[in-house]
DNA sequence: TTGAAAGCGGTACCAG
DNA sequence: CTGGTACCGCTTTCAA
C-alpha cells in the first residue's frame, strides 16, 4: 500500500480511503487507481480485518457438501451474502458433532461476523464456544424449542407425520419406513419418529422398518434396504423413505425384481431433490425449499448484522420454512 | 493473549509458544493451558497470518458446488490438506470466467498459500493475477498444454474417444452425442471434440447431435434432449452422454416411451456418478476418480509447500489421473 | 479532502 | 526455557 501511495504521490490513508469507496476527488482517486493496476496491488485482508476489528467472513457448517440438498442451501447463503461483501468459510462436519466443534473453533478464530449452523444438535463445549464468541448464529433445517440465538427451518418430524397422512389417505395401511439409520443424523431420525407418531395415531402397525446406514443417506443404501423390508414383510403396500435418495434406490430395486411401482408397492421420498420429479416413476415426495433455507439464513444473517450497527432490527428467532406434500407416480 | 499471559504469570510469548506447541516447561504449559481453558481464549488468526506472513488457507474453486463431481473433489483436497493444518477457501464460480476472476482477486486478498482451480480456461486478467501472487497453482480436472504452474487431471478428448471406440466395438455404428452445449463448460466442450473426432478416425456420422442447455449439465436436461433426438434420427442406435446426469435423464425418457435400453437403444455416460451403478438399467459410463483428483492436488499442494521451505521436492507438472470405460447394462 | 500517528493481536528475532 | 522489542499492513482517530 506504501508503493502504491508513494508511486500516487498521495498517503496511505488515501489510498485506503480509495479502496473502500470513500471521499476523495476525482484526480486523486484516478491516480490511485492507476497506481493499484500498475503494480497489480492486491490489500492484505487479513491486516484490514485485524485493523478494524472485523472480518468479512461468515462461517457455514454443513454435515456434507455431496448432498445437493446442503450444497443448495450454501448456494442460497452465497447469493444473498456476497453482494453485502461478505465471504463464505465453508466447513464439512461429516455428520460428527466433535467434528463440527473441531470447526467451529478453527471457524471463530478468523472472527467470522456470523456463524450458520445445521440442525440443532452440538456438544457442550460447541455452545459455550459459540455463547462466548458473541458472535450471532442461525441453526439451519430445523427449528429446535431453544435456538441458540435463530433459527430457520421446519419441524422434519411434521413434515413426515404429513407424508404418512398422504399415504394413508390414499388407502395404504400397511406402511413401512427406509431410514432413520444413524444417531447423528436427526433430521432422519426424527422423520423415523414423525413416521411412527403418525402411524400410531392412525391406529396402524408402525413395525415395517428397515434402518439404514451412514448418513448421508445415498441411493446405495436403497436398493438393499427395500429388499430387505420385501423379504421380510412381503405384504408392505407402501414405503415411505427417509429420502428421496434411498427412495430411488428402493424403486430401481423393485424394478430389478419386475415389481411394478407403484401397482405393486407404492414408495415415497422425502426432500424432492432433483431425481424424485426426473425418474420414472416419478417420486412423490415432501418438498422442502433448501435453497431458500439459505436465503432466508442470509437475510437473517445481514438484519442481525445491520442491527448490530444500529440500523434495522433483527429477525425473530425462528423462521419457519414451508414444506408440502408434492403427489407424482411412484405413490 | 495478553490476558491469558497475565493470568498464568508468564508473557505473552511464552502463550504463543505453548500454542504453537514449541518449547516450553511442563509447569509452563499446564499454567497455561489452564489459563487458556479459564478465559475461553480463541487466537485471532488474521493477527497471525499478518505477522508470521502466512496464512493457513489454501483457496479452492469449482465450477459448481452442487455436481458430485466437484464436491468429491473438494472432499479429497480436504483429506489430504486438513491434517496439514490447512483451511480451505472454497469458491463456487458457476462456469463463469469473471466469477472466477473476480474470485480469485478475494481469494488473493487472503494471501493463500496455494490456489487450486478447475479447468484450463481462465481471463488474461486471472493469469496475471495468480503470476504476480507468486502462489503455487493447481488446474484441476483437465490437462492443459501448459499449465500455469501445476496440473492434476486427464484428457477429456481421449477419454470420450475410448468410449466411443467402446460403443463402435459393440457393433453400434449409428451412435448420437448429446451435450456439449455451453462455450463455458470446456471438460463438456472437450468431450464432444473427442466423440467428433472418434466418429470420424472410424469413418462414422456424426452428424446425430444435440447439444444441452446450460452447464452444469443436469438430468433434467437429458429427457428433452433425448426426445429430440429420437425425433430427429429415429435409427440412432446408441448415445452418448456427456455426463452420467443426462445419461440417466435420457434413460428415463426411452422407459417413458417404452424403449427398452440397450435392446432399442444402448446409452452411455460419463464420470461414473453414483446414479450410474444404482440405476436400472446401470449406466456404463467412464469412470473418473474425483476424489483422487482431489488428493492427488492436495499431495501436490503439500509437496509445493514444502518444497518452499527447502524440505523435499515439488511434484511434476503434470499429474495423469487414469479413467476406464466401465461396461454396464446400458450399452 | 488529505495526512500523521497510534495500534489492532499476534510472531520473529535476539538477549538473557 | 523465557522475555522484550519491533513490526506485519491496514484502519481509526484526530488534526490540518
Amino acid at each position: 500500500m506504501s508503493d502504491v501511495a508513494r508511486l500516487a504521490g498521495v498517503s496511505k490513508m488515501t489510498v485506503s480511503r480509495v479502496m473502500a469507496g470513500r471521499s476523495a476527488s476525482e484526480a486523486t482517486r484516478g491516480r490511485v487507481q492507476r497506481a493499484i493496476e500498475e503494480l497489480g496491488y492486491v490489500a492484505d485482508a487479513a491486516a484490514g480485518a485485524l485493523s478494524s476489528g472485523r472480518s468479512s467472513f461468515v462461517a457455514v457448517l454443513v454435515p456434507s457438501l455431496s448432498s445437493s440438498n446442503f450444497s443448495d442451501t450454501v448456494g442460497g447463503l452465497t447469493a444473498v451474502l456476497e453482494p453485502q461483501g461478505l465471504e463464505l468459510l465453508i466447513g464439512d462436519t461429516d455428520y460428527l458433532p466433535e467434528r463440527e466443534e473441531r470447526l467451529v473453533r478453527q471457524m471463530l478464530r478468523h472472527q467470522p461476523r456470523c456463524i450458520a449452523l445445521t440442525g440443532s444438535q452440538h456438544t457442550d463445549a460447541t455452545r459455550a464456544l459459540l455463547q462466548r464468541s458473541g458472535v450471532p448464529v442461525v441453526e439451519m433445517w430445523d427449528l429446535p424449542t431453544e435456538p441458540i440465538d435463530m433459527a430457520v427451518g421446519f419441524s422434519n418430524v411434521s413434515a413426515s407425520r404429513e407424508m404418512v397422512r398422504y399415504l394413508a389417505h390414499k388407502g395404504y395401511q400397511r406402511i413401512g419406513f427406509l431410514g432413520g439409520a444413524s444417531e447423528l443424523d436427526r433430521r432422519g431420525l426424527d422423520r423415523f419418529k414423525g413416521y411412527q407418531a403418525e402411524m400410531k395415531a392412525l391406529g396402524l402397525e408402525r413395525h415395517r422398518v428397515v434402518r439404514l446406514g451412514e448418513s448421508p443417506v445415498t441411493m446405495s443404501h436403497g436398493g438393499p434396504a427395500m429388499a430387505e423390508l420385501l423379504e421380510r414383510w412381503p405384504d408392505t403396500q407402501a414405503v415411505m423413505c427417509v429420502s428421496d435418495m434411498s427412495a430411488f434406490g428402493a424403486i430401481m430395486e423393485c424394478q430389478r425384481r419386475g415389481l411394478n411401482v407403484p401397482r405393486d408397492i407404492a414408495i415415497a421420498g422425502f426432500g424432492n431433490f432433483e431425481i424424485a420429479a426426473c425418474c420414472h416413476p416419478a417420486i412423490t415426495t415432501v418438498s422442502v425449499d433448501a435453497y431458500g433455507i439459505g436465503q432466508r439464513t442470509g437475510e437473517a444473517i445481514v438484519a442481525a448484522l445491520l442491527a448490530e450497527d444500529g440500523e434495522g432490527t433483527r429477525h425473530p428467532a425462528k423462521t419457519r420454512i414451508q414444506y408440502t406434500v408434492v403427489p407424482r407416480e411412484s405413490a
